[in-house]
DNA sequence: ATGCTTTACGTCTAGCGTAATGATT
DNA sequence: AATCATTACGCTAGACGTAAAGCAT
């Protein structure tokens, strides 16, 4: 029995299709097929029960991979106690995160962290869809929003209210709404969300909840909005997190401040397997610091 | 990486070489060193310095071992557990203990355990030397005196002194010695340990320690001693251990019942690999229950 | 001189990709 | 129709044994 087989088994359990793991392993799905096959054979049960659509794990194959996991998590930690003497990172992470998250939080820090450690490769993901964590092999990614509840583990890095901000050249010019009524007037930059438009937006306020609903002559992901809310086109909601800077600057003016969105939380998600190697936990740590960081901003200034 | 060659490292630390290693996984020394040195490539470290007579761990060779006998422990609790269904116990035991336990105390055990197991099979090696221990792949041993400690793991069983017996009939004949002076005119039957003959006895009563030097007509191992006694050939030195059942049905009797040697301790014996099979487990239970029901019968006996 | 590790070499099998097949939505 | 798992087949590389060489005790 071979560690990678192990590796196999876990990533079909994760993925819960041969031939996403035989991506994530870059072999054929023919190989995977054999790969399973032939532990079934050594171990003596079968693992996975499957169709030509699902490949769901049996009762004696979630032992199995559980063991498979933590023995391959045991090797790893082995393999870099030993070699890791040599304290700089190297290999490949590939990170998904939203875009406006990648290009105004990740982006320094990924540069800093890449400098320190010249043999490290961060090949950036810039997407909002979490299945696309198990297509390509993903180490880490970023998330708003609920977790749903699956085969990754998540951990929360922060949690932040949406606000509504422009420019102020576009509120002297356009005038600054003061109930959300008056939202219909005016120019709203609004998402797309895994290719689903946004037409409205739920806020509420001391004085209740009010859902609006949008047409918006601008439509793109999280980054555009908020370019476009920089070059005065019109309004924008975005998370009160990722606009901390442009407020705090002034290049941004919250609009209806008394109205929110509920608080959303930010997640850093994983795939469940057990060992993160040193370069994800490096990549972690780095991100978990600069999102408390600016998590503290945006507690300072919103209360 | 394969779980065989991880077994393979643990085995040739275990025995400090690579034929004996080559032997318990009935491979080639060849393919043991060639294997060793791939190992080394893919780690990336110099797992064993090595001369032609030596096999030393290095410091990071110990790392690795320790993780490939997790590793390989973990794999085999999740193989027990996923095949285990079948209660019955399958396989081979190697089993090594001094002759007179052999034949003695463990031959009903084993009896026993087989009567129970068909699918086991159990294969006993009378002996006394510890360092076949590695030479065969044994599994479990028995062994009276102190354990040198070493690679091996122990369990104690029982801890007993050595007391001197003679058949009734012997010392109707002979007549019963009063103190420790009187042996030398008596047939004293003594041991050969490790092909070596012992030559004196050291005995200790309330008064105080004696050594009593000896010429033996009969020399042979611990089971010899004691059937030679029951014959009623002469004065043996045993653990009380070993004569209890003789001396509680009154075929052997206490010679000089003030003068015992000093305790010594029995100990069940295993490689130091983590996981032990479940046969193995089970033979151990059940040589324990025996000895602690045989060790509570000398206690019932000598207070 | 014995017994160990190592190297060289020939052999064989395990495991891969390609390509075709079968099944499911 | 598209996508997935499976099977068949040819090929390559890895792992073994045999045999010989090199060292240490």
């Amino acid at each position: 029995m071979k560690l990678d087989e192990m590796d196999l088994l876990v990533r079909v359990a994760e993925t819960g299709s041969m031939t996403l793991a035989a991506r994530q392993l870059n072999l054929t799905p023919a190989a995977v097929s054999a790969a399973v096959k032939r532990v079934e054979e050594t171990v003596g049960v079968r693992l996975f029960e499957r169709t030509t659509r699902t490949v769901h794990p049996t009762e004696e194959g979630l032992r199995v991979i559980e063991g498979c996991q933590e023995v391959v998590a045991r090797w790893q930690r082995t393999l870099e106690a030993v070699r890791g003497a040599s304290q700089s990172l190297a290999g490949t992470i590939h990170i998904s995160a939203p875009a406006d998250t990648t290009y105004q939080i990740l982006e320094p820090v990924i540069a800093r962290l890449s400098q320190q450690h010249p043999e490290l490769q961060v090949v950036v993901h810039s997407s909002d869809a979490l299945h696309q964590l198990h297509r390509e092999a993903i180490d880490m990614a970023i998330r708003y929003g609920p977790m749903p509840d699956s085969t990754l583990s998540a951990r929360r890095l922060a949690i932040c209210p949406g606000v509504l901000v422009a420019s102020p050249a576009y509120l002297e010019r356009s005038g600054r709404p003061s109930q959300p009524g008056e939202l219909a007037k005016h120019r709203c930059i609004t998402l797309r969300l895994a290719s689903v438009p946004v037409t409205t937006w739920a806020l509420q306020s001391a004085a209740g909840a009010r859902t609006v609903p949008l047409q918006s002559p601008l439509c793109g992901d999280g980054y555009l909005a908020r370019r476009w809310a920089l070059a005065g086109q019109g309004i924008a909601l975005k998370s009160l997190f990722d606009v901390i800077d442009d407020l705090e600057s002034g290049r941004l003016e919250r609009v209806l401040p008394a109205y929110t969105t509920s608080p959303m939380a930010i997640h850093a998600v994983f795939p469940s397997r057990r060992f993160l190697p040193a370069r994800v936990r490096a990549l972690d740590a780095a991100i978990t610091a600069e999102f408390n960081d600016r998590l503290a901003r945006c507690e300072r200034w919103y209360g």
